[in-house]
DNA sequence: TCTTGAGCTTCCAGTGACTGGAAGGCACAT
DNA sequence: ATGTGCCTTCCAGTCACTGGAAGCTCAAGA
């Protein structure tokens, strides 16, 4: 399979396929003409990133995923505990933005939003620090 | 103030304001020393733009809102449409980061996180596309 | 056979918002 | 004179791509 054809049937963009190859997360073989071969194998690795990438998983810890998913002698627990601290940096950022979003929220109520100059949005930004 | 004081006045790293001065965020005077020379004005930008970035307002967003705020003869309106967009993007961020974290849960509760290698999350990244 | 167009290659640069570090100047106390 | 801490600039790195330029290869059509 050419680049093309991998990419569209794993999901992943040619260049982002490239890019994978630079930091070593698939090493397609290649053609006399230098372009990338590749084989199963690799279409199947690149659907693992996919998924992988898009639950969130960073490329580091894609790198260790895909190493246990190789590894036959793998124990569960350790990808377990690579998902797990993975969830609570989720669960993070989601009561991160709950926060941002609560306190936003807020002030839009409080904002009339009319053609008049005082806002309590600026008022806020104005007034408090860090 | 030097810019270690108003760092410390305003919750914002010396390299982050040297970076906002490089941005055109603010503007401190300088001494003849080269040092840089902040006035009253400088540090109120600051907290200003620490706070609005805490609340996850782009550079972008906090330039235009720093500008509406200087602005006298600003509406009310254009602030609150700023931070409606802001709030959108924040509840769409929150809505992935739950459809991530509810994949990841199952997908760990179903993991016996054992010493033997069959894991149903390494299953279900190697079996899905994209 | 020639040409055209799609698809492939590499390499460089940019994104956002900083952050780290090197190399050196300045201020003040000892 | 020296040490310490603050200040300066500039360059590079972060993360995960993404865009674009310049140029090569391949298959199909005139």
């Amino acid at each position: 399979m050419n680049i093309g054809e991998v990419s569209e049937r794993s999901g992943v963009p040619a260049k982002t396929i490239r890019y994978y190859e630079d930091i070593g997360l698939v090493r397609p073989l290649r053609n006399d003409n230098g372009y990338r071969a590749f084989r199963e194998p690799d279409l199947h690795k690149l659907r693992f990133l996919g998924r992988a990438r898009s639950l969130g998983f960073s490329i580091e810890n894609c790198r260790t995923l895909m190493a246990l998913y190789e590894d036959e002698t793998r124990e569960s627990a350790q990808v377990k505990e690579v998902a797990e601290q993975h969830l609570d940096e989720i669960d993070e950022k989601i009561a991160q933005l709950h926060a941002m979003r609560a306190t936003l929220a807020d002030l839009i109520s409080a904002c009339r939003g009319d053609d008049r100059p005082d806002c309590p949005i600026l008022r806020d930004l104005s007034s408090k620090s860090a």
